[in-house]
DNA sequence: GGACTGACAGGTTTCAATATCTGTCAGTCC
DNA sequence: GGACTGACAGATATTGAAACCTGTCAGTCC
């Protein structure tokens, strides 16, 4: 009995893609690596020769699958627009993304909230390469003059966190809520005028 | 068999001390009305005569519990600091209510997080309630000339959002990051920023 | 007569026995 | 000889029967 897959060799990649699939098909708590080696027609040992644990299996799943978030969004980082549209537009863009795919991808997107308890690696990674992103809209902006900040990386931070309820799954419910887009204006008002305001320090 | 509890007669205040105090043993999962009649020393039937339900059992604790959140932050929202102090005192102040309680009532604080999924009313009025609090502070502010807002509400929920991270029970995960106190830092740089800038329309 | 009881139906939770899963490794097979 | 298998120990999950809980109500007891 030896029939790898399609074509015979078995990879880290072909892993992957199966146990995102087996992810995606049974959630996190059902999801089990025999279910991944079968999908493969593979012993379930042959798995534990690409991956050490089914910790580590999950885990590399969740980082190509937030890969696939932050990659797009390189796109505005490296934009034309002047920095405060475009540090909107990647904040738009973000949200998007995330409610896109807690509608679409309910279980990887169980498996993405669950993690936060768990392994927290993989989702620190992800939000430092979100907040680096963050970082260079806002440090081009200082470069330009459009935003008027003292560390740029300390600003990307605060506007992620103030935005959190916006993109942070642990607020997915609230999403569905039509006052939320409302909200988001509210707050990207305040953070704006803090960025963009002609600075000094305050003047009694 | 008579012996309604200490003395004699059954009130809802009673009830709620009781349901309160199983709560806070047994947590929202293993928490029940028999528990809390057994501890009144009264048939469960007695307690349905004054709540229709669990579930409207359970909203009223937890609107008592929450009520004891929001009336001593009266007192600073009553206070005479100019009112961005007033409203950083009244956050930090909310903040260090809600951590201590997570900290020191862990099964009432789930319960409090558990509610958010179900019964969204005492959620929301406790929220509104605390809102308001922000308004009357802002308001005061743009009264006297120490706070710039078009809408004191907007931008009461604005501020309210953006230091979701710092206050929200879906974060309380994070609350022992010793860096959770310079991310506030930072968000609230850019709020204060945003409402005491000297304001006008941006000038290119 | 009105607050309280206790037995009840239907639904949910618990518990222990059983099955499945994780991670390992000696052995097979090209 | 190195990728893969399959049997294994210990840990975890599933299952079905029994126990328990919720919400109701006819009836008891001051």
């Amino acid at each position: 009995m030896n029939d790898v897959a399609s074509d015979g060799i078995l990879t880290r990649e072909k892993i992957l893609e199966a146990a995102e699939e087996v992810l995606r098909r049974f959630g996190p708590s059902k999801a089990t690596v025999v279910d991944v080696a079968r999908a493969l027609g593979v012993s379930h040992g042959s798995v534990y020769r690409h991956f050490p644990s089914k910790a580590a299996l999950r885990d590399a799943v969740l980082e190509r699958w937030l890969h696939r978030i932050t990659e797009p969004l390189e796109e505005i980082v490296r934009g034309r627009q002047p920095a405060p549209e475009r540090l909107r537009l990647w904040l738009e863009q973000l949200m998007a993304v995330k409610r896109r795919r807690a509608l679409n991808e309910p279980e990887l997107f169980a498996t993405y909230i669950s993690l936060a308890g768990d392994a927290r690696e993989v989702t620190k990674a992800h939000v430092d390469a979100l907040i680096d992103q963050a970082t260079r809209i806002i440090a081009d902006g200082v470069k330009s003059g459009t935003i008027m900040a003292k560390d740029a990386g300390v600003a990307a931070r605060s506007v992620f966190d103030a935005t959190a309820r916006f993109h942070n799954p642990a607020h997915a419910g609230e999403w569905a809520d039509p006052a939320i887009d409302q909200a988001f204006e509210g707050v990207w008002a305040l953070l704006k005028a803090a960025l963009t305001a002609r600075s000094g320090p305050k003047r009694r």
